[in-house]
DNA sequence: TGTTTAGTTTAGAACGATTCTAATTTATTG
DNA sequence: CAATAAATTAGAATCGTTCTAAACTAAACA
């Protein structure tokens, strides 16, 4: 499912050599999200890899070194936006500070507590072996591993 | 090795009913923190059970309801030396708050995204099958899993 | 096409959790 | 009992994030 969504990805960029933003527009229109100026490029940023790990304050250097002039208070908007759309999806694992993931497919991470590096684990990797039951009165929405790495020395 | 620090809590509990700081005392004392009157109470509250998940804030509230004249600031420095020690542990669940938990030993846990309550699962219920090797130059320091539930209805 | 409308962006203020500072107090050592 | 080192504290500062309300822009409509 998320190659499929990388194959597609690609599969646009080679396709639309001249009119670059044609996939990120059918994937805003499908999220009913205006086509902005500012979305559109984020969503360049963004949407075009399923596998990158941002925060608000990466992406909005990463865009303004890029040229695009978009607040920082947009960048935040459309993070969360994009994330209600499943476009993308938020993963914990420092308090203070939230990353945002371009896999949105159910995945596990590596999370680098020296260098802040997150990544995805291959699902063929790791599973959960026995789940318990959810307490009374409510239902499990999501399990998440995280495997917690220090760098050596 | 939970079962036995709990354990001697409660042995501790039953044999010092006239002095009920000695168990506390002991555990600072190995810590090699200095029984203050402020790290004294917070111990109390704290290393009694170890089946307790409290945020800075809730613990400054229990404090100053039970009658313990303590700072936040006290709150935070003691909670960050306690988890140094290895007589508590962080856990991340949500960006923005921190949770310090009174078991120290390997769990995981069931976090209600509805309520905020978190609370540990028996390691009986649930484990990991496969794990990916540490990224190259890293090595893993833990793995954590979380099942995050939502209130029915 | 304009014109209207609803949605979007933005600067800057506000916020909540946490950390820092530097002055005061307290525990330990000799 | 000093003298010393460590701990506590109020309040300021910081940091990531959210809010506000005014300006702007895309889409719908005349
Ligand atoms: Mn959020
Ligand atoms: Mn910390
Ligand atoms: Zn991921
Ligand atoms: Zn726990």
């Amino acid at each position: 499912m998320t190659l499929y969504i990388q194959a597609i990805a690609i599969i646009y960029k080679i396709m639309n050599d001249g009119r670059p933003y044609s996939y990120v527009l059918e994937r805003l229109k499908t999220a009913r999200l205006r086509p902005t100026r500012q979305r559109l490029a984020l969503a360049k940023l963004l949407l075009e890899t399923d596998d990158r790990h941002v925060t608000a304050e990466q992406l909005h250097c990463e865009a303004s070194s890029a040229g695009i002039k978009v607040s920082l208070a947009t960048v935040y908007n459309t993070l969360h936006q994009f994330t209600k759309a499943d476009l993308l999806r938020e993963v914990v694992v420092e308090s203070g500070r939230a990353y945002f993931d371009t896999n949105t497919s159910e995945h596990h991470h590596i999370f680098n507590q020296d260098t802040g590096e997150l990544c995805d684990i291959p699902d063929e990797t790791i599973s959960v072996l026995v789940l318990p039951d959810a307490p009374e009165g409510t239902k499990i929405d999501r399990v998440e591993i995280i495997v917690r790495v220090k760098s050596l020395r």
